[in-house]
DNA sequence: GCCAACGTTGGC
DNA sequence: GCCAACGTTGGC
């Protein structure tokens, strides 16, 4: 069992649709560090869901991997923003995970709290300059999150 | 293979 | 809305 963070902008896909979706497929990911981060993870593992571009930013949820390595469809929909006109059809480039909704946390984690509590060390996004959507947590440090994040105000 | 220009991310 | 940091692109 391992741990990942994925972002997203509340705005556009906040914790509160994933909990309403139940299931999501994550699209949209253009970054190949990110990608294989998530090609890396198993189905069962768990994903803080992380708001970006929130007031306040931070950790709001969890969720759950119930499938890896899906094509992005959005890759090769003309329409879409995500659209790649350079990604192979018959070798897509563009491989994601399926989440499912676990739980919404007692104690949102604002970036704040993050960094109170934690070094840059223990987690990839309190690192300068950290823009990747999908990092792996290690496993005290998600132990420890979680704890925060459900013990009693 | 270098690197300048450009686009994007995301906190503030 | 600003801007630092970073990834990608493309000329050479």
């Amino acid at each position: 069992m391992s741990y990942l963070l994925i972002k997203s902008e509340p705005d556009t896909f906040g914790i509160d649709d994933l909990r309403k979706k139940k299931v999501e497929l994550w699209d949209g990911v253009r970054n190949f560090q990110a990608r294989n981060y998530m090609l890396a993870s198993k189905v069962g593992d768990l994903a803080f869901f992380y708001h970006s571009n929130a007031k306040p930013p931070g950790i709001a949820g969890l969720c759950k991997i119930v499938e890896v390595g899906v094509v992005d469809p959005t890759q090769f929909d003309k329409k879409s923003h995500y659209y790649d006109p350079t990604s192979p059809k018959d070798n897509p480039r563009w491989l994601t995970i399926k989440v499912e909704f676990v739980e919404k946390f007692e104690n949102y984690l604002s970036l704040d709290d993050l960094r109170k509590t934690f070094s840059p060390d223990d987690l990839i996004i309190l690192r300068r300059g950290s823009r990747l959507s999908v990092t792996p947590v290690d496993n005290k440090v998600a132990k420890r999150l979680l704890t925060l994040a459900r013990k009693a105000a």
